[in-house]
DNA sequence: TATTGTTATACTCTATAACTATA
DNA sequence: TATAGTTATAGAGTATAACAATA
């Protein structure tokens, strides 16, 4: 990756002789820069802690069962807008590796209560000071006005039309 | 504005009922903004043109290669940062659509040469019309320097450890 | 009948490694 | 040897549909 920030020439690639790629109306596209963003951060958050390779999707559903302990998979899954069956992979990995743990519920037999473990609350953890080091990093040098408008807009790309 | 920006300390029951979810600090988070945005937008995008689901990366291999034309496989994939093997499938379907051929280089003959067909400008067109709209929603009542902390913003996201 | 969680299945996106045909 | 493109394979992530147990 470039070491320029500037949208109009980070994505040149390597031009290899035959020529500078002509990106087109690519650069200037707000929708572009938060692909790319977030592609980037996807990557990155795999790494994050030493050995268990978690998604930011994982860090959202260990964060709602650590504020939320006792939580239905069902609630759960609506809360981070997917699919109940979407969510069961996810819960079996967790639960796999010891961070999370199902329990029959004693007043609904169907309903399970997922609860995070004292392992999965060390890994969170780990994982808070990661995204919250991260955010930081993101956020330097910006003033709070910036900041505040970059939240806005991006609620803003994930709420239109709905 | 469908995310509140303030954790909700409503002391709520989590485990039955229908109290309101806690977020801990996942609301706060730029990189979670950003993960919604680019969710929504994906989601969208698959709809933009009648008939063709067709994805934000396909999007941009068009664009590339209406700009580039004879662009080449390997040049095209490190451009926008995919495998080369990655990019066979999206290509593969692209062509199958014909929006997209292939052409055997004279001079290499390992090298395929990519041209987007008329088919596929037409498309393209459907496509930046789409994108444009979308992207004056988005911006929409904020100033150019706005948008431009915003741009920055991502591309920093994008470039941070790299 | 409706709901909870699960399984079965499928599709997209992406990666690594091995292969082919050139160079 | 090295490179361009492809194939084979794998693994997330997500969806729909059908199912069993329970309400």
């Amino acid at each position: 990756m470039s070491t320029s920030p500037a949208p109009q020439d980070a994505d040149t690639p390597d031009s290899d002789g035959k020529g500078a790629m002509r990106m087109g109306i690519l650069p200037s596209l707000v929708g572009r820069q938060l692909r790319l963003a977030y592609l980037r951060t996807f990557k990155d958050f795999a790494m994050a802690v030493e050995g268990t390779s978690l998604s930011p999707g994982s860090f959202e559903i260990l964060e709602l069962l650590s504020c939320n302990p006792g939580l239905s998979h069902s609630r759960l899954a609506s809360a981070i807008g997917l699919e109940k069956s979407s969510l069961v992979p996810a819960i079996a990995r967790l639960e796999e590796m010891a961070l999370v743990k199902r329990k029959q519920s004693a007043t609904d037999k169907r309903s399970n209560e997922l609860r995070i473990t004292p392992k999965g609350e060390r890994v969170l953890a780990e994982l808070r000071s990661y995204v919250v080091q991260r955010e930081s990093e993101i956020t330097e040098g910006m003033a709070r006005a910036e900041v505040d408008t970059l939240n806005r807009l991006l609620a803003k790309m994930a709420g239109i039309n709905g």
